[in-house]
Formats: structure tokens, sequence, C-alpha cells
DNA sequence: CTAGCCTGTCATGGT
DNA sequence: GCACCATGACAGGCT
């Protein structure tokens, strides 16, 4: 109820600016697509509308006002993509259908399959109109359309509430402007197939003239549409739904324009070849960039990072876009069925035609009961949300939903004026967005969520960073894990770390007579090699039995020495000749093999006939290591030897130490990637729900509306026409019904117009 | 023969 | 100032 007044007030405002657009439809488009803030601002002033056009500022700005322009000129290109024919609802339904633009796209050169829907921008306008046209022709009414655009405004601040940002009245704009421009008859119809449609209403836009700078659709069109003016509520509501998605579609739009558009633009049925104002490419770049982000998910390869970015800003930044239309469906497993273009354009798209623009498209798939989506919701998705494709994506879903009944009117202009960026982008970040655009696309498109999932984890397990490395290492960590594990059997790298540590600092016999020291002794270079590998994965550590016998070694530097020197003094081999040392250790080489292996400080020690091993040399505490060299009369030349030797072992068991600590950083970032991806696949589910409930939810309004609209009876009895009267939501709660003639602004003043209380 | 990896060693800085 | 530790850089050995 509160909504009610909220929008009706708003409303009023949203309708009059709609109307003026609608007059004016000044490039309102290009404004809103490159300019929506500013525009947004000043036709809808500060509402909580704003705050959401904030948003898509944020992100038109963030994503790139490179995106905005390109995409406008991408709208305006994929308008002008005479290839893409939005018949029907239908072109705006392909721009929902993911599939069907994923076809188009999967076509990869077919300009159908390209398409359109990334020309979401062209085909918000183009689409749009189109829509309106065909809806126009199937509603018959404009008047039908403002009442859609009520309904629009005020699912629209619903949705603003969910956080849907307004782009959609944008796209409405530029439907009407397609509509208008679009001579081409309205193919479609509900009955047509979604692909089908989709082409379509993708020709359509294609067909309708754009504005090269604007992008928006010319009005030329509308005579067409206007023809068709009688309309029954249902489809008004039809419409409407139909135009939700447009939202999201227009986002679409803009990104298909840029692959889709050159290619498809000789195809386009109907095709009013929109000059290639906007180079198709960039449609293409979107494409591409989602295909990237796509790729980047799946794979798990591309680092985060990146795929954000180049969602975020790929439409605009990416030239990649054209490789990657190609590629889509190999890349692409999300389209379960569908052809690889379609996932390309589910991907961009996908994500925010689904959710901007027109549930029922988007979901007619999944959900199935979206009943007109098709045909209106595409033009409107041209306008705003082309700029981008992840903004609009959130918030276009749910302004979209409300716009195809303004686009169906007259009004559509209007619509366009509500663009607003969708807070609910704002919230998502980029590379959120996008990867859950993809997501969400391939929801939309009819993925299952198990396909989702898998999806999910498939991101998850190809994480860019090397995890296997990380895995790697842990396997040979195994066999260190036996070293740490004989020092505390700690399994963890750190702790596994920090008793080596320990065992360097106790002496060589205290090792011995220690298990920890033994642990320490797995330094020997031999045993180092078993620490680095057991430092990584402790856990395996404990099982292997090797390990314990290494542990036991002490030899590290002195390894041999320790068990044979301590007597003899033979600097058994310390170093590198790890497995070497370990073997001979083992079988008690000969001391001339120890020799060999005996580290260089060894065999100077023996040299210099040093009385006691290295490895007391360098494990003996200072006090006992000084009571040691007071016991023995050593020359100056043997003392500095044996601090030499003492020095360099120390720094030797650091210098391990150092390094596994290195590699347990290294593993211990990797796995927080690992669990950043985890969470950041379960973040894109939960956005996945929360679009989902958000259509249901637009779904449960229009169908309200409708009902209640349908209810409604004058004074002598007759119901009101959908056509020529709208719901309005009146600041207390009342709903009034307002005729759609009537500017938001009279509206405002004089709410005069029958009103009849209905409640919610 | 080369590249890559491992290890030891040195130099440096911090505690 | 000494002892110790940590770490980057380098070099040698090994595969």
């Amino acid at each position: 109820m509160l909504y009610l007044k909220k929008y009706f007030t708003e409303g009023l405002i949203q309708f009059t600016i709609l109307l003026s657009l609608i007059g004016v439809r000044v490039d309102v488009d290009t404004y809103l697509s490159n300019q929506l803030p500013p525009l947004r601002e000043i036709i809808l002033g500060p509402s909580s509308a704003y705050t959401q056009t904030q948003f898509h500022n944020l992100r038109n700005t963030l994503d790139g006002y490179v995106h905005r322009d390109s995409e406008t000129v991408v709208s305006t290109s994929s308008q002008s993509t005479p290839s893409i024919t939005l018949d029907n609802g239908a072109g705006l339904e392909d721009v929902n259908h993911p599939n069907a633009t994923l076809a188009m796209r999967g076509g990869g050169g077919a300009p159908e399959s390209t398409y359109n829907l990334n020309t979401a921008d062209s085909s918000l306008g183009a689409v749009a109109p189109e829509g309106h046209q065909e809806q126009g022709s199937r509603d018959g009414n404009d008047d039908l359309t403002k009442e859609d655009i009520d309904l629009i405004d005020i699912l629209w601040r619903q949705d603003i509430d969910l956080g849907a940002g307004r782009e959609v009245f944008n796209y409405s704009n530029r439907q009407k402007e397609s509509e208008e421009e679009k001579p081409s008859p309205c193919e479609n119809k509900e009955g047509n197939e979604e692909q089908e449609s989709w082409r379509n209403g993708v020709n359509l836009q294609a067909a309708q003239p754009v504005d090269g700078e604007t992008g928006e659709s010319i009005p030329e069109q509308l005579p067409g549409i206007g023809s068709q003016t009688s309309l029954s509520l249902q489809e008004c509501l039809r419409l409407l739904e139909a135009t939700f998605p447009f939202g999201e579609e227009s986002e679409v739009t803009s990104f298909s324009p840029t692959g889709i558009s050159n290619e498809e633009v000789p195809s386009t049925s109907q095709g009013l070849p929109l000059a290639p104002q906007l180079p198709p490419e960039e449609p293409q770049l979107d494409l591409e960039q989602q295909w990237q982000d796509i790729m980047a998910i799946m794979e798990l390869q591309a680092m985060e990072v990146n795929s954000t970015s180049l969602n975020s800003s790929s439409s605009s930044d990416n030239g990649t876009s054209g490789t990657t239309e190609s590629n889509p469906a190999g890349s692409f497993e999300l389209s379960t069925g569908s052809t690889p273009v379609n996932q390309d354009v589910s991907l961009h798209q996908a994500s925010l035609p689904s959710c901007s623009q027109d549930f029922p498209q988007m979901f007619s798939p999944q959900l199935g009961s979206i009943t007109i989506t098709p045909r209106t919701v595409t033009p409107r998705v041209s306008s705003s949300n082309s700029s981008n494709i992840n903004s609009t994506f959130g918030a276009t879903n749910l302004t979209g939903i409300f716009l195809p009944p303004l686009i169906n009117s007259s009004s559509t202009n209007i619509t366009s004026t509500t663009i607003l960026p969708d807070p609910f982008g704002t919230l998502l970040e980029e590379s959120m967005l996008d990867e859950i655009s993809l997501l969400d696309l391939a929801m939309e498109e009819g993925f299952s969520q198990a396909q989702a999932s898998q999806l999910e984890d498939e991101l998850d397990s190809d994480s860019g960073l090397s995890l296997d490395s990380s895995h790697s290492p842990a396997s040979p960590s195994s066999s260190e894990t036996s070293c740490s594990s004989a020092a505390s059997s700690s399994s963890t790298s750190a702790t596994f770390s920090e008793e080596g540590a320990v065992g360097y600092s106790t002496d060589s016999e205290v090792a011995t007579a220690e298990p920890e020291e033994g642990a320490v002794g797995g330094y020997q270079p031999g045993f180092s090699k078993l620490c680095r590998m057991s430092y990584q994965d402790p856990s395996q550590f404990h099982g292997l039995p090797q390990l314990d016998g290494v542990n036991h070694n002490h030899t590290y530097n002195l390894p041999l020495s320790s068990a044979f020197s301590e007597h003899q003094d033979l600097p058994i081999s310390t170093g590198k000749k790890t497995v070497r040392d370990k073997s001979h250790s083992k079988l008690q080489p000969h001391p001339d093999l120890l020799d060999k292996h005996a580290s260089r400080d060894e065999r100077r020690a023996r040299a210099m006939k040093i009385p006691f091993s290295n490895e007391k040399i360098i494990n003996l505490p200072v006090e006992e290591f000084n009571e040691l060299l007071a016991k023995h009369h050593l020359s100056e030349a043997q003392l500095a030897l044996i601090r030499d030797i003492r020095r360099r072992g120390k720094n030797k068991m650091a210098a391990q130490n150092c390094r596994k600590r290195k590699l347990d950083t290294i593993i211990n970032l990797e796995q927080g990637v690992q669990d950043l991806r985890r969470d950041k696949a379960r973040l894109l589910k939960e956005k996945m729900e929360f679009i989902r409930s958000l259509r249901q939810m637009k779904q449960k309004m229009q169908s309200l509306y409708q009902e209640v609209f349908t209810q409604l009876r004058d004074e002598e009895g007759r119901p009101y026409p959908p056509s020529e009267y709208s719901l309005q939501y009146g600041a207390d709660g009342s709903v009034l019904i307002m005729p759609r003639g009537v500017t938001t602004a009279e509206q405002s003043r004089k709410p005069e117009k029958k009103q009849k209380d209905k409640k919610k």
C-alpha cells in the first residue's frame, strides 16, 4: 500500500517525464545511455529512483562510459543493424531468451544470432518499439502502453526498492522510437518461437531506424504500431510482462549489437539496416567479453579481476569480441543445448536481459510463466541497459518489468525517461555481476540449477591461479610431512616450520636424543627436501613410514657425522646430496664415501681436525658452544672455521625454514583463492535465486495489477479500457485510475480522475 | 646443452 | 655489540 502511495506520487512524476520524453523523445536514449544520471536526475529528480540511477551511473562510469557510448552507439547500430528484425515482442523475447540469442551468436556470424541480443541497446530502442508496435498492433492502444507505463513505474519503483533500476524506461523510449521507426511488421507474436521471435525482435531493432548518435529508434515506425491500437488489458499486461524483461534485454542488446550487429546486419529480416552507426564490433566486444568472462569462470583460469574487468568494461575495452563470439559455443558449456551463440548471448546479455528486462522472456524458458514477454520488452531494454550490462543486469530486471506496458503504449518514450541505474547492479561487483549475469543467463536460459551449480563448481575448480601447483606441492609435501610429523607430528605446515626451526636450534646430540631434533635432523639435505615436501602437506606425513625413518635421521648438517662423526669428526655428507646422503646414512657408507658427500664445511672441519662434529657446532646453544670451544684448545683458524660452520649451518636451516614458509604462504594463498572462488560461486547462486524471486514478485505484481484493473468498473459498470486507463498509486495508499493520456504532472496535480480506492 | 629446480651460501636488515 | 633469525640474491649441482 505504501508502495502504491509512493508509486502514485513518483509514478506521476515519472509518468510526466515519460510523456515528455515521448513527446520529446529527444535523444533521451543517448543521454540515458551515456548520461543517464543527469537526465534521470533532471527528469526524475531526486527520488529513490535516483539512487538507483546513481548506481547505474556508477556502473556506467565504472564499466566505462565508453561502454555506454559504445553501447549507445551499439544500440543505434544494433537498431541500425538491419540484420536484426524484431518483429514482435519476439524480439524482446529473444532478447530475453538467452538461448535464442545464443543461437544467434552461435551462428557466429549469422547476423541473426549475432544478434541482437547484443543489440540490447538497439534492441531496446528498436526492439521495444517493435515490441510496442507489435504489441500495439496486438494491444493496439498506446493507452494501454500508458497504463503499462504506469504499472511499470509502480513496478519499477518496487523494483527500485528491491534494487532494480529504471534503466528500463530508457529502453521504453528507445522502444517507442524503434516502434515508430519500425516499419517492419510485427512478425512475431507470442506464438512465434522464442528464437524466431527473438530473431524477429532483433531484426526489428535493426530495421528500426535509429539515431546513430542517440541510438534511439526513429518514431517513423510508430504509425504502424499506432495502427494496432486496441489492446486488451491482458495484452497490456502481456506487454508489460514483456517489457519487464526489456531492461535486461536492453543490456543484452547492447552486447549483442557489438558482435552480432555487424554480422547480422546484412541478414536482417526486416531489416532496416541501421547504419552500422555503432560499430557492431562493440556489441561483439561485449559478447566477447561475456564470453571471456564465462570462459574465465568456466575455466577458473582467468583471474577474477580480469573477468570482472572484462565484463564490466569489456564492451568497450575488448577488441576480442569478435573472437569470442566465434568461440562461444565451445567455450560455454553453460548453454544446455543452446547453440554456442546462445551461450554467448546468455553470458552477457543473458545476465542483463534476464534480470533487467523481461521476466517473462527471461524466465519464460524456465518460468514459462511470462506470457507476453517477448516483444515489447526488447525495446526498452535497448535504451538504458545497453550501456551497462552488468548494471542493467541487476537493476534493469526489475525496472524492465514495468517498462513494457509503457513501451507498448505510445508512451514508450516516457519509459525511457524513467531509466534509472539499477542500484542492484551497484551492489554487485562488476566481476560478480558479470559472472552472475552469466550464470543468471544460463539459469534463465534454461540451465537447470544443477547446471548452474556445475558451472559454479567449474569456476571454483578452475581457479585462474594454479591451484594445481598447490596440489602438486602438497603431494610432495607428503614426504615432508613425515618430517614434520616426526618433529611434533604437527600436521600443519606452520607447526612444521616451527618445529623445523626448533630442530635446528637443538644440538646434534640433543637431536639424536630428542625426537624433535630428529625431526630437525630432517634438515639434512635429503631430509630437508622431504621436509619441504611434507611441509606442504603435513597430513600426508604422518602416514609415511619412510618419513619416520627420515625423522630419525639427524643428518641434516651432520647427519652422517652425527652418527659417525661425533667421535670421528667425519663430516658426513651434509649438504646437497640429499638422497644420496640419506641412502648413505642408512647404508652406513664408508668414511670415504661420506667424505665425498660431506659438505664443504665438514671437509674443512676434518681438514682442520676439529675435535667435534659440525652438528654440535651448529646446533649447540651458545653457552654450550662456547664451553665446548673453551674445552678444546683451538687455533684461531680452527675457531674461525668453527664459527663459520656454525654461521653457515644456522643460515642454512634458516634458509630452509624461510623457503618452507614461502611455500606455506603460497599454499595458503592458493587455498584462500579457492575459498574465495567458492564464496563467489555461492554468492552468484544466491544472486540468481534472488533474481528469480524478483521475477516471481514482478509477475505477481503484474498479475495483481491486471486482476485489479480488469475488475474495475466505472459508474456505469463498464470496465475501464486498459488502453485508456492505468492504475496510479496515491501517496495515501489509495489507488487511482488515471487516464493514460494525462500527463504524470497533471496526474500528480489532479488525481481527480476516477479514483477508486483499492488497497492491496 | 639448456632450462628448471633445489640447495647452500652470502649479504643485509631486523630483533 | 653480539647472537640469532629472516630473506633476497646468487651460484652450483642435479635432473
